[in-house]
DNA sequence: CTGAAAGCGCTTACAG
DNA sequence: CTGAAAGCGCTTACAG
């Protein structure tokens, strides 16, 4: 039914090879021959067919595979869109692959493995999961692999991310020239590589580097959603006349405003009452009130950054440098942290 | 480098054909020599080629190609969702095109073929631009196409959507129920055949079905996105003098964003001051303080019975339906509609 | 500038 | 149960 190289040869009355380089290479047959095909292309509605293309061709065609944990997050739409401009300027397929299982095990693995089938080149990948156990799996492959948004335990990949405990120990210090002293953490689950442990660490040591006072009940730590947070201030807010906070960290801005939800009804206001800082800044992290200032994830940037040191890593395996690229952050003002003399 | 099925067959010391049985068909040759290709892939590290497998294969696997408009959109997540979920089920493969160029024309066009050089069966399209000039472009690609999200003028492709005039004039009958009788509306462009125009329409008719007073200043139309809910906001208040409006319905939840923002800006509130009601029940949009009361769309649903019906057209082309399928919404209420006497 | 032919990595009747 | 061979739709030296 789809017509193939054949019946366009056939209708121009040349052979496969003349079409195919009129096709690929318009100047090297001539004006007549060229017009011919075209025609005959145009009135058979021809496609080539990719897979034959690639199939046939030794110029292999670049793809790569990307995973990704969880399509839906907020995060996704940015990341995405500098992946894949870079990724379709310079000619790179992307075969897009969601790991379902948020558990992780199997499902990497599977990804991973369909990921090769599909013949990708090279792979992106976004999963906090990515522990020692699967270094073994990995080096299977024989596929570069890079990170983004993530972090290696044993490092032996390339991975683009941003300083998480740096930033945020900014953030702290931000809260902190606005006056406050008593400040309440809000956390990943403190086993989580990327957004647990290293930004609970950094604001930990914001507030013993100020030499804050730091009583248990300022920290609570768990998930990373909207829930959680709003569970979480809860528990710094009943535990307030102990503490005295007056500001607060959270991990993420889903967690941020899960509890600027809370702190409204509980009937206190932000930042007047309690300010909130969070670590991400979601496209809608502005569009909140009041607007919430936020550590500033490039992620954008971090997807072009990732798929380029990719793409060079394909080209070229010597290019394939591991090792963590940090990647520049800054902290956007908005209108949720409150200047206090408290 | 990457083993073939050359080099399985020569390792385990028989034929191609064999192995190839071996892999897909293991009941069709013996357990010894199936065992010896397992061992032999083991050991090659063998993936076999999907691109010769495609082509060589006569059952054909199916892929569907999905045209988004932009995939940073907040309902994309949601809809992918649905969409991937089936089609996996389904072992039907994914190839995601965006369109960059907003504009339509030219991007549309450009993703329609770059989909059939895919080779996809069937295209899932999430594009408002469908218009009649497409008619053409689409018959001559002979692939089933359905819209999801989208209308289409001449109604020859299955469209999958939610009724929007109706929900919109239920959107307003609840500000209505709820004692408003002075009820802006903040509309997309009058233009845009799917958020814009029946959004307003559906508004207006329930407007003028109770009878409401409506004065020019209560309708502002343009953008959907936050700047433009703000802006659109700003005008409204300023002509509540003479309006009098008490609550407004918005085209969509990103327009309700920045209209709600715009009435705190102004030392306003949300829902004592001005209600407001949106529309597409986004995934953060209960996270906001008040949360939006909104008209909800099952998102989800909607990609899922988009590419089931997309699946059996390619499977059986009479099953091709055209027309267009409405799904069932619901209002969901949250916190920004207050009851008033008003 | 053009054509015949080999080859890309598989699958699948057809024989045996 | 297994193998030889044709074929899927292209590309690309190699001749001419």
């Amino acid at each position: 039914m789809m017509s193939t190289i054949q019946d366009v040869a056939k209708h121009a009355g040349i052979s496969i090879a003349t079409v195919s380089r009129a096709l690929n290479n318009p100047d090297k047959v001539s004006t007549e021959t060229r017009e011919r095909v075209m025609e005959a292309v145009r009135q058979l509605e021809y496609y080539p067919n990719e897979k034959a293309k690639l199939l046939s061709s030794k110029t292999k065609e670049i793809s790569v595979g990307i995973i990704i944990p969880y399509i839906s997050s907020y995060y996704f739409g940015e990341l995405y869109k500098g992946i894949s401009r870079t990724a379709k300027a310079q000619n790179v397929r992307i075969v897009l692959h969601e790991l379902h299982d948020e558990s992780g095990e199997q499902s990497l693995m599977d990804a991973l493995t369909f990921c090769k089938q599909q013949g990708v080149s090279g792979i992106l990948l976004s999963s906090q999961f990515v522990e020692k156990d699967y270094d073994l799996a990995i080096s299977r492959l024989k596929l570069p692999v890079v990170l983004v948004l993530a972090h290696h335990e044993s490092a032996m990949l390339p991975a683009f991310k941003i300083d998480d405990i740096k930033a945020s120990f900014d953030a702290v210090s931000y809260l902190v020239t606005r006056g406050h002293k008593r400040i309440g953490i809000i956390s990943g689950s403190l086993s989580n590589p990327v957004v647990g442990e290293p930004r609970y660490i950094g604001a930990k040591n914001a507030i013993d580097f100020y030499q804050l006072p730091f009583h248990d009940k300022q920290l609570v730590s768990g998930g990373i959603r909207f829930e959680d947070g709003y569970k979480a201030m809860n528990e710094l807010l009943a535990a307030r006349d102990i503490t005295g906070i007056t500001a607060v960290f959270t991990a993420t801005d889903e967690l941020a405003f899960g509890a600027m939800k809370r702190v409204r009804d509980a009937g206190l206001r932000v930042p007047e009452d309690i300010s909130v800082i969070g670590f991400d800044n979601l496209s809608i992290s502005g569009m909140f009130s009041p607007g919430l200032t936020t550590v500033s994830q490039p992620f954008a940037d971090i997807g072009v950054e990732g798929v380029n040191h990719l793409i060079q890593a394909i080209k070229n395996p010597a290019e394939m440098k591991p090792g963590t690229y940090y990647l520049p952050y800054n902290i956007v003002e908005r209108e949720s942290v409150a200047q206090t003399s408290d």
